[in-house]
DNA sequence: ATCCCCGGTTGAACAAGTTCAACTTTTTTG
DNA sequence: CAAAAAAGTTGAACTTGTTCAACCGGGGAT
């Protein structure tokens, strides 16, 4: 029943009545992506937002100089959405590409757009969620700044250790900030 | 009049009725607040949320190693608060502080919590202002991840001249997670 | 089974940013 | 106004992280 997680996960972030919940989950649409797929590509304009839940994803972008930068991964229990895009129906910066087949839960964008107006309880649910994500992002920022990138390194294996298997040193290196080359020394430093 | 920045501060977010906006903006108290002067301080429970009406704001945390980091600059117009301590009632990890006299408005942490419940459209407001900040958290990381010091100095100064002039190079530092040597040598380097 | 492509490793030269210390200039305060 | 404090500058030595190029090894596609 992957609509439980979905309902879990909810129930994690605000009290909301099981009528509003099931209303809301119902709009949800399941969707197998199978590895090295894309859910988004930076360009286009994002329709829907996710939820993870099987498997993971990585959400990234690529700059100018042909860089990429990975914003964040998404395993079970996460969102995955381009909030910018989804909100101003602008071409997105934004790279969703699952890392292993995975399943998500789809809601599109007119449907949310509608359920914020008839369930009062949505806004609150993402206001609570955009709130602690927001909290989230700042220490990130925080961390880049006072951190090296081997305490980053560390605090993310630690903190993530799950996630961390599944991905390749290329992944968490752009994760980090920093290029793959550099992650293996620290890696060796470590030993 | 205070108050008409607030609430037209707030008409740029979402529609919301001239009756809600009253009843939400008369819970906020004008207070003055000295140049260097503090309305937060790292260790302290945030029990309010603030709007700048005048002067600015700095937000900071000082980290283990006695490193300042600030995470932004709040001048007339914008919003200030430490949504982990209001949220969650924990010892606070910012400062705010004046960089100039100032004046703000202030809601306590009681007043809004119950307004939450009892004007439906604060709930969206908050919603679609974390959404919009989230964004932009978002992608100052990806800055700092793929952008040298002197160009993220560049594009500090042109998308914000006019808070950039009261700030000293200190603070322009310290938000940019450089150190103000290193700050002194790239504007040199820009003549 | 084979090929090859991709991920990871290593080294050397280099660039970006820090640290510390000494000094000058500006601002604050008594 | 004077004195002191804070902000900014500069240089030299240092650390952190990058770039480029070469090499190794294993897993996927055919």
């Amino acid at each position: 029943m992957p609509y439980n997680l979905l309902k879990q996960n909810i129930n994690n972030l605000v009290e909301m009545s099981e009528e509003d919940i099931n209303r809301f989950t119902s709009y949800f649409k399941p969707r197998i992506i199978k590895k090295k797929d894309f859910l988004l590509r930076q360009g286009n304009v994002s329709k829907f937002e996710g939820f993870v839940v099987e498997g993971c994803f990585r959400v990234f972008t690529i700059d100018d100089k042909g860089n990429e930068n990975t914003l964040y991964f998404a395993a079970s229990d996460w969102w995955l959405m381009d909030i910018d895009s989804f909100t101003n129906q602008t071409p997105s910066n934004l790279n969703i590409q699952a890392l292993e087949d995975s399943k998500v839960l789809i809601i599109n964008r007119t449907d949310k757009l509608s359920l914020y107006q008839t369930i009062p309880s949505v806004e609150k649910l993402f206001r609570v969620m955009f709130q602690k994500a927001l909290v989230a992002w700042q220490r990130r920022l925080v961390s880049n700044h006072c951190q090296t990138a081997k305490e980053r390194y560390q605090i993310f294996v630690e903190t993530y250790p799950h996630i961390a298997l599944k991905l390749t040193d290329k992944h968490i290196a752009s994760y980090l900030g920093i290029t793959h080359e550099f992650l293996s020394k620290i890696k060796k430093s470590l030993n």
